[in-house]
DNA sequence: GCGACGATTTAGATCGATCTAAATCAGTTG
DNA sequence: CAACTGATTTAGATCGATCTAAATCGTCGC
């Protein structure tokens, strides 16, 4: 009933057309803000189409034009707030760009991750910004290059043949390291979560870089469970036990967050008796208390770095492969203090 | 170059149809999963389709049988964790549905929604789930009704004659003011911030009604900023002058964080000498210490009733409107405690 | 053996814009 | 005044699936 409705009296083209007196091929042109057409029939046109009440019909443009205006977003977690930011930043220039954004979520899963993108393709999208799965094949990514769909990943990477905007985490994490190591640390922890990618990986080998040059033990690391209440839960991994830790460097901010809560169930006082590094700096990292001296790696910015990237390649698809790998920041806050000594009955090393 | 490679090797149902030596019409039939087409056809042209890497145009599919398997998504705020698990709600189900979400962000200004609704029906969305920008004007919700596209309001109502999905926000006022009432509190302050709208108004009047049912000052409610930092350093404005307060029911989680943060860093214990109750119970909630006493508003339930009144809507575009309002639940947890007197100085009165 | 009937299959028009190649027009030029 | 510009405009084919209405097929009853 309705949809006839709708069928009904939408205005096409054609009734533009008519209404102007000018061929339907003079209107598009109009649309499309050609340079061919004389500003009168322009003006013409463009006053018929205020007057009817003209939609322009996307889908019928783009089966002519093989092109949509659209491009897809796949990423694995939707209320992990890094992702969040990162989002916003490619919804900023996408929406800029004219273009919108059909948003899904992975979860982390390859095969919904393959359901996913052959879904997009469907769909026409222009393009696609991947953060791909844990576990992605390396052959995901060289299929998708075959079926010509213009590919930017994001975070994490499967292979160098492909654009990538990323975070330089082994940076990140020397700078975490040297923080606490310059502030008299030197039983230093790294406290890691989640699934295995690009990104986890690097984050780990920068740790132990950064440990290592610092001639500090580089295999103290720890994995800690998923869920953010059972993260507080294993606070007591660090504090306990023959190998006690003064200082975590955190995976990411919900981590630390839920190291925070766990250590403030001990009885124990970040800033004083213990140092808390987070990693990410999400919005939350200055609403805690003490404040969450965090490595900072604007995923907003990365949105925007990888939107870029996509419109680049678009309008350039032989370009060579592209890498825009940004720098971390430390914020120094409250978290993260001069080292008082065995205030935890630390046993004491020689050397 | 590459999409001029794109186009010319695409298979189209007319090359299955061809290799499976049927027509275009039954090819089609086979992927709309039709009964009519016996077994042996069926499998005779899946097989091709499989062999042939055919890939489905929505596009074409879209144009003809006026239908996008594509709704629009409108939100104010990105980073909100409260919508980002709203969000997630909706895709749940609107991907089980087999079909996608175009998110956009409005910023909560209406000229920029306005140009968005736009773009979404120019993209040929089945439909849209909105939450109005602020101060958003009937007339807009009226206008969609009269371009056929079904419309959800979510959150927020500018209308009563067109679906929505929301909260209790009365219910769960009365709850949060009827819990700090029976633990002694008689200087209860209502923090808020933000645009106004529906749902500030419900949850103003929720208060208001909630306190004087008590027979205590209804007009006891604070605007604090919007920036969560700046919401640490108006925490002053509840504990000091002449009119203090013992406890704060917050608009949403993230002031009621802000003040905790800032009540922190005012030296008053969380759960001792003050009393905090949030609203919405995002996970963050249970991640703060001391642990964040919130009324429980489930976003994510939200977003899969709102995407089930849209379905409903497309399946039987002529049903009456309908309103979906979810009851929230407190969670008690140790911000909120037992009055204690006037440990912050605070004045006494009589009654 | 013929018309009827249910089950399958199909030709051809159609959705609404875009693209190509050609037509039209006003103004110059020799 | 015919030929030649450059600037506009246009007819008609086209993108790839869906829909309608009609054709085909095998079988069954009489």
């Amino acid at each position: 009933m309705l949809s006839e409705g709708r069928k009904k009296n939408r205005v096409t083209l054609l009734d533009v057309a008519r209404h102007a007196s000018v061929s339907r091929a003079t209107a598009s042109l109009v649309i499309r803000k050609s340079p061919l057409v004389s500003t009168e029939t322009r003006a013409k046109v463009e006053a018929v189409m205020q007057e009817l009440g003209y939609v322009y019909n996307m889908g019928a443009a783009r089966l002519r034009a093989d092109r949509s205006l659209t491009i897809g977003v796949v990423i694995p977690n939707l209320v992990n707030p890094f992702f969040t930011e990162l989002l916003a930043g490619i919804d900023r220039i996408i929406d800029a760009a004219g273009m919108v954004v059909i948003l899904v979520n992975s979860g982390d899963l390859v095969a919904r991750q393959e359901t996913l993108l052959t879904r997009m393709r469907e769909h026409g999208v222009d393009g696609i910004i991947l953060c791909p799965a844990a576990e992605t094949e390396m052959s995901l990514v060289e299929k998708m290059v075959e079926w010509d769909l213009p590919l930017v990943q994001v975070l994490r990477r499967v292979t160098d043949d492909c654009d990538y905007a990323g975070v330089d985490y082994a940076f990140g994490m020397r700078q975490a390291v040297d923080h606490l190591a310059e502030l008299g640390h030197r039983d230093i922890a790294f406290a890691l979560h989640g699934p295995i990618h690009s990104a986890y990986q690097e984050r780990i080998d920068g740790f132990r870089d950064a440990m290592e040059a610092r001639g500090l033990d580089p295999e103290n690391v720890i994995r800690v469970p998923h869920q953010i209440a059972a993260i507080a839960e294993a606070a007591g991994l660090f504090t306990e036990g023959s190998r006690r830790s003064s200082a975590v460097v955190c995976f990411n901010d919900v981590v630390a967050l839920g190291l925070s809560a766990g250590l403030y169930d001990l009885g124990i006082s970040i800033g004083r008796d213990f140092s808390l590094v987070g990693f990410d700096d999400v919005a939350d990292a200055e609403a805690m208390r003490p404040r969450l001296t965090s490595v900072a790696t604007f995923p907003e910015a990365i949105g925007e770095g990888a939107a870029k990237l996509l419109l680049d390649r678009l309008a350039q698809p032989d370009l060579a492969p592209r890498k825009l790998v940004n720098a971390p920041q430390l914020h120094i806050r409250q978290s993260s203090a001069i080292w008082r000594g065995s205030s935890l009955g630390r046993r004491q090393e020689s050397g």
